[in-house]
DNA sequence: GATGAATGAGCTTTCATTCAT
DNA sequence: GATGAATGAAAGCTCATTCAT
């Protein structure tokens, strides 16, 4: 994976140059929104703990729901990521040849994103329920964007015989259970068990594969 | 499905008899926990949704958190319900002759309790990652309790044969991710599509047959 | 002048029951704005002063603006006092048989008026411009309410032939010039030199008469 | 009426050359403190309107005040203007035969300079009973010089023989208060009416002399 | 001379909690 | 048990002013 795919590293050189304090603000903030949830972080917190005067947080961000979303929305159309592929269907066939393959790929891709990625996931996570304009980018670029993509890799595998017919929704739907309760266990809820995680992977792809491919 | 799955039911006739107030805050907390968070909930507005004085609240809970351990933690116990049996493995040939009706007869007893205690459910994901008591009674209730007893009946249908061999840990992971992610998709992702709820069900329920059973 | 001209008193014993605390805050605030102007005084001195929490301020007014209109606007419609008459033609002769009687009795009305709510009609006058909710009561009665009912009278002392004919507009623009350029100077803008009362007044009534009354 | 009484153009010449910055500053200064009043106006608000850093400001104005007071300081003097008249009893006789030629002239010129400077005005009038320097500057300049030329001017044309005897602060106050109820009436207080210009002047004019001059 | 990032005191307002009635 | 006035700490945010560039 490449280094872009580091939301922070993304946020801390994007655009334009960032103020040294500009950036301890972010990384700050993304600390404490992830520890204890953004309704329960004051901007004094941020402040004290990024080392900058509690105005200085202001000047850069209008309000403290603006510094959220700031480090937020990025990190939506990141998750689209896997699936850019310019005509997608031409390409598939040489960068994958079985659904089984795209699975792996998209997984340890996916696994590396979460990995790098995890308190801007978990805030945004939390926070998505309660923030209209995160729901919207949400539905936007994740329940629109990536699942019309992946909908649309199912069937071209499926029109070459190597799945089953099924909506192509609930194809999507069952892979990508499958998939984030695997990263969600692994790396959310029992992080601190010991993880043997090439077996669980495969485990989890060949579920997936028995689940959805044509019995040859 | 029985009303005492009801949780807010329980609530509310919970213990000994609680004053019409008490109820009201309760409803009224729910109401606002759930739609707003936790930490975004100021006291006041439960007190004027409950149609009660502020100081009401604080006399039957001695602080805000308190109102929210109340609600959330009865949720925590009755997770369990499904998985409740007395000398499990006997019982089991005789409830269940195999694992696909096990599964059939938790989807549909999980989807009533998840329709009937959405906000609660809520507030409970909300907040159990920053609330320690909360993640505490997870661990207990959930992590432990509900995994290990999942985990005996998948071994007691592998154990007969009818599903293949794999830590049951994965087996559990794979069979929970399946119908947690048909549910949440249902229920709280994407709720305003149109879902043909039967169908979908049988197809989790064929899908992580597939995966999970021994090839007759 | 009856007590109940006191814009004050009628403040305090107002509607219902007033706490002794939001006594003190109106009192205190009365003070402070009149003093240094509205946006300059600070809610934290007004609680100082008035011997309160902060808090205590925000219970019984929801915002700073709040306070002010509360003490201003019923100052408005006192300002109407002098003109409420019921069958305001037919009570005049009795009342006042000539126009000379009718200023001789509101300069003395005015004056108790205005020397009794001195630091409230200040902070009338220097609010009136910025706040938009303040001129529009200032123009509801003032400048239409006092102003016609005014009009009403100069018309009814030109029909007895006693006054000049001039647009009635013009009388009461020139008979309050003198009177409020009059009462202005003598309690706002140089109180401190010494004052005729009496005879100031006089002159200023003889003034306006000669100015508007039909040579005898 | 010279443009030297536009007292905007004097404080954007004077002195030596401004910048176009300073200039800028200055009409944005105006703008929004006669707008929303010295206390709720913000430098920062200033400086967006000017175009220019919040810096520029205090690199000229040591402090907000003192920006204040660069602008209405000037106002004040120029107030004297119409009554600047050197060895004043000699000169009259030839300037104005009469008191009401000079309250003609003044009018006119009082209400041209009135028009070209309404914004400061309002500040100068919102402003005198917060700022102690500019009570004193008032206090100096107007109710002191500008008030002492008049009397002297009243007591001029009653030596005379054309104007009643009567204290000469009487007199100016009731000439000033018919002269000024009129202006502030046109150009503050109603200025969305229609006014009949001319006649409303010489009515006014016409109503001082009534009470003012010795019957022929 | 001009900038604008940075400051920190102070602003208005909210909040969970207490307590006399 | 219920109230709601009162609290004061802390919240989010604004402000005049400074200063390195």
């Amino acid at each position: 994976m490449l280094e872009e795919d580091l939301i922070l590293q993304q946020l801390l050189n994007e655009d334009d140059i960032l103020t040294e304090k500009q950036k301890k603000i972010i990384v700050a903030a993304i600390e404490s929104f992830s520890e204890k949830g953004f309704a329960a972080t004051s901007t004094s917190e941020i402040a004290k703990k990024a080392g900058v005067a509690e105005g200085t947080i202001f000047r850069h961000y209008k309000t403290k729901k603006d510094l959220l979303l700031s480090i937020v929305a990025p990190m939506m159309a990141k998750l689209l990521a896997p699936f850019i592929l310019k005509d997608i269907n031409k390409v598939l066939d040489r960068q994958f040849e079985t659904y089984e393959d795209f699975l792996r790929a998209m997984v340890e891709n996916r696994r590396e994103f979460l990995v790098k990625n995890l308190p801007i996931i978990k805030i945004m996570l939390q926070e998505i329920p309660f923030q209209p304009e995160l729901r919207e980018q949400f539905k936007e670029h994740v329940a629109k964007d990536t699942f019309r993509r992946f909908a649309t890799l199912v069937e071209h595998y499926q029109a070459k015989g190597q799945l089953i017919e099924m909506p192509s929704m609930s194809a999507v739907r069952l892979s990508a259970s499958a998939i984030f309760g695997f990263l969600l266990a692994r790396y959310l809820i029992v992080p601190e068990i010991e993880w043997d995680d090439e077996t669980e992977t495969e485990r989890t792809i060949q579920f997936v594969m028995h689940g959805l491919s044509r019995k040859a």
